[in-house]
RNA sequence: GGAGGGAUGGCCGAGUGGACGAAGGCGGGGGACUUGAAAUCCCCUGUGGGCCUCGGGCCCACCGCGGGUUCGAAUCCCGCUCCCUCCGCCA
């Protein structure tokens, strides 16, 4: 959610923002037109709450009859009045909070514009893409051959876009999200926090994900639940309606969480192996901190992500996508991607984002300055740490051996308690 | 699922129709006393919003949430949510 103050003052920079990423500004003009419809009302309704509350007070202290008589039916008849401008003030409140609800964040001033995914920007590579003496298969060759990926049977049971992992498939998994929790939790400084995979709508809004992703999310036909899309979906919600002091931030959480997501908008996309699917897991890292702060955050949980890369052994590079490919609630973000060799592509296993204090607007997240004075919206941020499939992609297509087994990467192998999956 | 109890400010807790934005306490801030600290005493201390002759003033809303009754609601009525206790069911 924007400041409407923005649109009030600076409708320009709204505007300017807007066209950026390529929407429409045409709605600033239709939320400032509905603000001043709905301060007129407010100051109406005001003016004739506070003759009530004036008059009211006053009743009680007259004696004579007749004139108190009087004085109700006046009031009487004043409280006619104003339940039709109170209705008619709900009506355009309720408007203008819908039309807000739409706005995205604004991107930051140094985002490179851009109108899409063709115009982001490489910022840096770590590594080499290695070479191969072999030609690598993919992994939805290398899973099933070795027994780890039964992508039928996953079929079978709740239809495309679906996997069983098996044997020491479901163990290197298991041994990846544990690693990654450990690493965020004993080495960069984050709270590990385990969240429910199922939140009530008022908490995905707050996140920003509704109302615009409603296609993209599940839920409950009979109850208030919405299936997460992300684990920054309860990690948002985690300090809704709060007041946090300036001392306690910045707040680093990390949890793990299976995310839900419908795909539809990807329709017959990435439908092969393990890259685009309806259930996957991810661990994720999010920071409240203050609005100073959260640059240095920013670039603070892309190096957490880089290094989880790193510490794996795979090749990775940061991309700053540009105005045209920011996600909705983000002013500022750098995608990590590792090397698949198998797939000869570059994956996003990350995206980190600086949300600024658009969600905190949402979901009143605040924080008491140390020097007292007013309470200030907190700056929020997110980044995978990382997507669990296709960091599972990019080690066993990076791994693979000629003889067809898997090296297990260095940092795993005490979670898995062998060296090598053996070729079957 | 059934029965009962509850939800008040950062926290605890009073308040059952009229000066209650809310007693009292705790916590926090400032001051007096003190060489310093403690103790004691005094003062201040919720959130959001609107307006103006705007570094000051006026007003509105908020006592879980949403409606309603009333000239007037923390207080009465209806619906909902959440928490607690007991019973049932259950991994």
């Amino acid at each position: 959610m924007l400041d409407i103050n923005l649109f009030r003052e600076q409708p320009d920079v709204v505007r300017e923002g807007l066209r950026k990423r390529g929407e429409d500004p045409a709605i600033v003009d239709e939320i400032r037109e509905l603000d001043a419809r709905h301060r007129q009302l407010l100051q109406e309704v005001e003016a004739l709450r506070a003759e009530r509350n004036r008059v009211s007070k006053r009743i009680p202290q007259i004696r004579d009859p007749k004139e108190r008589e009087a004085k109700i039916q006046a009031m009487r008849e004043l409280k006619a009045r104003l339940d039709q401008l109170e209705a008619e003030l709900r009506d355009v409140e309720a408007q203008l909070w819908e039309r807000l609800a739409w706005v995205p964040n604004l991107p930051d001033p140094d985002v490179p514009v851009g109108k899409d995914e063709s115009e982001n920007v490489v910022v840096r590579q770590i590594g080499e893409i290695p070479a191969f003496s072999f030609r690598p298969k993919p992994h939805w060759d290398l899973g099933p051959e070795l027994g780890l990926i039964d992508f039928e049977r996953g079929v079978k049971l709740s239809g495309t876009r679906f996997f069983v992992l098996r044997g020491w498939g479901a163990r290197l998994q298991r041994a990846l999200i544990q690693w990654m929790l450990d690493l965020h939790v004993q080495k960069h400084g984050y709270t590990e926090l385990y969240p429910p995979f199922m939140v009530r709508e008022k908490i995905i809004f707050a996140s920003g994900q509704l109302p615009k992703f409603r296609d993209n999310l599940y839920h409950d036909a009979e109850e208030d639940f919405w299936w997460v899309p992300t684990a920054e979906v309860p990690l948002t919600g985690y300090h809704m309606d709060e007041i946090l002091r300036e001392e306690d931030l910045p707040l680093r959480y990390t949890a793990y969480t299976p995310c839900f997501r419908r795909e539809k908008a990807a329709a017959g996309r990435d439908v092969r192996g393990l890259k685009r699917l309806h259930q996957f897991d991810k661990v994720e890292m999010y920071a409240y901190t203050t609005p100073e702060q959260s640059e240095a955050e920013l670039q603070k949980m892309v190096q957490d992500a880089v290094e989880t890369c790193t510490l794996l052994g795979l090749t990775c590079r940061v991309v700053q996508l540009c105005t045209g490919d920011l996600g909705f609630a983000a002013r500022k973000t750098y995608d990590i991607e590792v090397w698949a060799p198998g797939l000869q592509e570059w994956l996003e296993v990350s995206s980190v984002s600086n949300v600024g204090d658009f969600q905190a607007r949402r979901a009143r997240i605040r924080y008491r300055p140390k020097e007292g004075g007013r309470t200030r919206f907190v700056h929020t941020l997110n980044g995978s740490g990382l997507g669990v499939p296709r960091t599972y992609i990019a080690i066993l297509e990076n791994y693979q051996q000629s003889d067809g087994s898997i090296v297990v990467p260095e940092v795993l192998r005490p979670y898995m308690g062998v060296e090598v999956i053996p070729p079957k």
